[in-house]
DNA sequence: CTAGAATCGGAACAAGCGTTCCGCTTGGAA
DNA sequence: TTCCAAGCGGAACGCTTGTTCCGATTCTAG
């Protein structure tokens, strides 16, 4: 791969990223070129699709929450830190507006996309079972129940952008339903 | 008003209903005029606009909304009326997709024509303070955090397409976060 | 340094949308 | 029944997309 096609492409996922941040999936493709610096032409080269150059970001994302996830899921505390991966992934969706629409629109696609790679889900459901082992969470909730939960807190905060406090004092509610 | 033109709105409005209810906000006019048998002429003959038709659609289901707060609020048992009142609102949501849309994206929009002619969120209101002064949900519960999971559970809902079951299990883990 | 291949830029294309417009149709008063 | 204005249908327009394409440019092996 030619030099400066490597620089481009670093561009392109560095724009696309904020770009898509900040507006969302309805971006068009011709505003993450022109903040690249580069012409439209040069993300086709890339990416066949614009489905498949959102779906790199959201990916990548997925796969840094996955690891997040990881890591909690050795913590020595179960509870507070199935709570905290819940309200960072909240916080993330809150500045983050495809990961939002991703949830909803292209949820099945990312899912089909990412099966395999890594295991986000499993990742969750770990913290999840921990949490309830150490009596922290509710035995009857289960994987549909949380990850519902989830998407309805992270849409919302994201199209309403729900101040830090709102999504503290909503979170609260939510976790106090969850727990014991 | 010309007969055929007054039959023409009728089936005008409820095709919208239908299609709107379907697809959301992003169905097109021609579907709406297809389906209701004209053209799309016939349909800005009424509405000098998509905004003003999908308004009219959304006003009035929040119209009808606010009149079954209004009946609950004088309900024998404050705390079931409160959260029939939540599940209710989400079970609508989870099958006309305009509403659901019309929260997040068109939100202002829609309170600003709402306003005057009735008062949807005050109706909620009362429903929120007769159910704490039962002392069936927690005192520190505000508006702000009612309409956040207001919000957040029909989004999810819709979005997701909840069944009746993963929705029951769903609101009972909310209400008991609302519950003292 | 040079040639040739890799890469780029952005005009051009196709598709879908909201909205307008106008020739034709039709209801209903006279 | 007649007549004309109210009403209708849907082609056409303008705009915004995603995507393609090719002449111009730039990199790099030799």
């Amino acid at each position: 791969m030619r030099a400066d096609a490597q620089r481009n492409l670093a561009r392109v996922l560095e724009a696309a990223e904020e770009v898509l941040a900040r507006d969302g999936l309805s971006a068009p493709m011709r505003e993450i070129a022109r903040q690249a610096g580069v012409g439209v032409g040069t993300i086709y080269r890339q990416f066949p699709t614009k489905e498949a150059l959102y779906q790199a970001i959201v990916v990548d994302r997925k796969r840094r929450l996955a690891e997040e996830a990881r890591a909690l899921s050795t913590a020595a505390e179960p509870g507070p830190a199935f709570f905290a991966f819940f309200a960072r992934v909240v916080e993330d969706a809150t500045a983050k507006k495809v990961f939002a629409d991703a949830l909803s629109e292209a949820g099945i696609d990312v899912k089909a996309a990412t099966a395999g790679t890594y295991d986000i889900r499993g990742a969750i459901e770990t913290l999840l079972t921990r949490a309830q082992r150490a009596d922290q969470v509710r035995a009857e909730v289960g994987m549909p129940e949380l990850l519902a939960l989830l998407t309805a807190t992270c849409l919302a905060a994201q199209h309403q952008g729900w101040d830090e406090r709102l999504r503290t004092s909503t979170l609260e509610i939510v976790f106090n339903g969850l727990r014991p």
